[in-house]
DNA sequence: TGAGTACATTGATGAACGTCGATGCTCAGT
DNA sequence: ACTGAGCATCGACGTTCATCAATGTACTCA
């Protein structure tokens, strides 16, 4: 049988291993984890991301993202860039505006790999 | 001289605000959950916690923690206090040797706040 | 076609971080 | 007191990161 691996490079997403406490961690697994969290852990990331899950069906412009964060555009832009490529966003351009959606399953599996549930 | 069972430090604890996906969080808010978050975000890290979640007692010693990650033993001890100083771990030193607990409580707390349970 | 808006990308800069070797400190035996 | 073991701290080095101004790109409307 000729082993089809599915490649969905789209959503990096976190479901590599068993939660955190229960057995130790690959060196691998460890990696791709701590990228994931180093995409979170980040003020301006953080609040982009509580911004976007608490709007109207989970989804935001960025020009409405700006102001509130209180930084340069730019830099605002590279957050969700980083926030999307993590797997915590979608990204969709409707006109000149471009909306971020919220990805809920992404923090689930996040959280669920740092409890013993 | 004095018998030292130490207590360490009160740990900061993540108990600080609403799920993320609930309501935009603070400046201030998302700046401790950064912090917290930061801690985690690093695979050496992660493989301590890792290891020594699944020791038993959910305990062990920088001595049997220092061959499995593959570092140092300065690199070792520093990681270790990193996490000690977000409230993952605990020290505690018997005789010649510096114990490392879990506390699971924290990975819990910042578990919850991740999701909107 | 031309101008303006919304957003992404580039390049640069200063700060924070991970890592190590060297060193200091404390405890247990001898 | 001396020695060695276990661990923490210090100082230094290279890398990564957050941020911004400047620029580029794509779309809209007149």
């Amino acid at each position: 049988m000729v082993a089809t691996l599915e490649v969905t490079d789209v959503t990096p997403g976190v479901t590599c291993c068993a939660p955190l406490v229960k057995k130790p961690l690959e060196q691998t697994d460890a990696e791709r984890l701590a990228v994931t969290l180093k995409a979170l852990a980040d003020p301006a990331r953080l609040r982009l991301l509580s911004i976007v899950a608490s709007s109207a069906g989970q989804e935001a412009c960025v020009c409405d993202l700006i102001d509130p964060i209180g930084l340069s555009q730019p830099t605002v832009s590279h957050h969700l860039k980083v926030l999307t490529e993590a797997g915590f966003l979608t990204r969709s351009k409707r006109g000149t505006w471009a909306y971020y959606r919220l990805i809920p399953k992404a923090l689930e599996q996040v959280s669920e790999l740092l409890t013993s549930a």
